[in-house]
RNA sequence: GCGGGAGUAACUCAGUUGGUAGAGUCACAGCCUUCCAAGCUGUUGGUCGCGGGUUCGAGUCCCGUCUCCCGCUCCA
């Protein structure tokens, strides 16, 4: 299957389903924003309610819900305000846009000491004053006046320097003015890190244990694109794990295994998984490795995890004058903690989740005319404890009583899982169905149902069917189910 | 932001030199049907992405704009 059918196809289906619609779409739409459907929530949820037991039914983890609006000085704090800015240029002539630092230091060492020597000689200045003079991208008109653009070759043709900054800003209360600017949060990790010495506290909890947290994080990106993976709003689930400095490889490890094994449990292809080194770390971090999913369109990051030292506890100590320490009764050190911190994109697991989950099987088919061919099943092998829906209901005919069954089946059921009735069709037409809809179980009421009170439940990937007592059916499902 | 492709029913698409908007699938109702998209009948559903313009007349030609896909660029 080529790459771009894949993707179109799994969009479709997505969408006449109900998993995912394009916001606002009667409006045409809104750039690289989307909205989870009827299935697609449910999806959602089931992820992301996995992730939290996951993570927080555990002794030294504990849960927030932070705000979105933070203090303003939360993002000086965590570098945000300074480094979540990108001052980018623009070649006149061939259009080709780059990140005016990084320009700078694709400069061959020979073109760079001469633009250097140029400047000097120009502005009359001192080797100190010249660096900060090319760094500051206000200068970027004249730093760059004599060199090539990279990918046309030609000279002096950039324009000035435009910052973009990635975050969101709005403003608190009525009056529009620069006192009152907030921005939405570009991660959910701050709202942890300036929680520390509450959930310390409230929790009465010891080193090491976690914070963790499920919600939305915004970001202003140049481009959207790949359906649901680069969005400007995006769920996260993140969870902090505050340790003493000295054992932060060992807890990185361990992280990282259960963040894999997380994944693998739930079904993502192991081949489809990649554990990627970062070899150039950000301003925060010692170490980072990032969950890779094979997309249709490449690699692409579904978690990351990262080693951000004391960074973030240091930094919201000097800006807000509150120490985030952490003092151990049992050796009587004071430090302030390392965070190893696991973060996944809720919207990026679903879309992985989805995709790993879509498969066309040639299945044999008998023709009416007894001839054998074969066509293609369309099914979702969606992790049942990830399922929308759990199982749907099918009265085999629609006589005999066996609709009242069916449905009192349903009810039943109802109690405890999402289940779908349906006697609309042939019941192989009604199995397809939910097999697009990634339902682990169908269950069929047929004349042996009248005669023994049994009915067969069908699976979803085998498609064969046992029979089971219908007063059993709560008890089976469940087994299989939630043994996650 | 640049280059290329696309946008017509819920989905996939057709629509001729400009002349009353179509098919298949899906959905719904009924018939038939005792286990994997069978068949028959009927029905719903579209100001052709949106906004202008040219024209007696625009899905079709022109301009603008939005959105999606691919490739660059970008992704602390």
């Amino acid at each position: 299957m080529a790459k771009t059918d894949i993707t179109e196809k799994i969009v479709s289906l997505a969408k006449r389903r109900g998993f995912v619609f394009q916001s606002s779409e009667i409006y045409g739409g809104l750039n690289g924003c989307w909205d989870y459907g009827p299935l697609g929530v449910e999806m959602l949820n089931n992820i992301k309610q996995s992730w939290w037991k996951e993570m927080t039914y555990r002794e030294n983890v504990e849960g927030i819900d932070a705000s979105i609006l933070m203090h303003p000085r939360v993002w000086e704090a965590s570098g945000h305000v300074d480094n979540f800015t990108d001052p980018m240029v623009d070649c006149k002539e061939c259009k080709a846009r780059f990140r005016y630092d990084i320009l700078l230091e694709g400069l061959s060492e020979k073109a760079a000491k001469k633009m250097k020597e140029d400047l000097k000689k120009e502005l009359n200045l001192d080797d100190d004053k010249i660096k900060s003079f090319i760094e500051d991208p206000d200068n970027s008109e004249k730093v760059l006046s004599t060199v090539n653009c990279p990918n046309c070759g030609r000279n002096g043709t950039f324009t000035k320097a435009r910052s973009f900054n990635l975050m969101f800003k709005t403003y608190i209360g009525p009056v529009e003015d620069s006192s009152n600017i907030v921005f939405l949060r570009p991660e959910t990790a701050q709202g942890i890190y300036v929680n520390f010495l509450n959930v310390k506290e409230a929790g009465r909890q010891k080193l090491p244990f976690g914070i963790a947290q499920i919600g939305k994080a915004f970001r202003n990106e140049i481009n959207t694109k790949n359906f649901l993976f680069r969005t400007r709003e995006f769920e996260q689930m993140e969870m902090q794990f505050f340790i003493n400095p000295k054992d932060d490889g060992q807890w990185f490890e361990y992280w990282k295994e259960q963040r894999i094994n997380w994944f693998v449990k739930h079904g993502i292809k192991k081949e489809k998984l990649n554990i990627h080194v970062h070899d150039k770390l950000a301003h925060y971090a010692k170490a980072a490795v990032d969950i890779e999913y094979e997309f249709p369109f490449g690699w692409g990051e579904i978690e990351g995890i990262h080693n951000r030292t004391d960074f973030d506890l240091k930094r919201h100590t000097e800006y807000s004058g509150k120490k985030l320490e952490y003092f151990d009764d049992q050796t009587k050190e004071r430090f302030i903690p390392y965070v190893i911190e696991t973060s996944a994109g809720a919207s990026r697991s679903f879309m992985a989740f989805l995709i790993n989950a879509y498969d066309e099987e040639q299945v044999a088919k008998e023709n009416s005319d007894g001839s054998k061919s074969t066509e293609v099943r369309t099914v979702l092998h969606i992790h049942p404890s990830f399922a929308p829906v759990k199982a749907a209901v099918f009265p085999l005919v629609n006589r005999d009583g066996m609709q009242d069954i069916a449905h009192n089946i349903t009810e039943d059921l109802r109690n405890h899982f999402r289940v779908f009735y349906d006697d609309s069709g042939a019941v192989g037409r009604r199995y397809r169905r939910q097999d697009e809809c990634g339902t682990p179980y169908c269950i069929t009421v047929d004349s042996e149902t009248l005669t023994n009170d049994s009915v067969t439940v069908r699976e979803r990937d085998s498609m064969e069917q046992v029979r089971v007592h219908k007063d059993k059916l709560t008890e089976y499902l469940s087994q299989l189910i939630i043994r996650n």
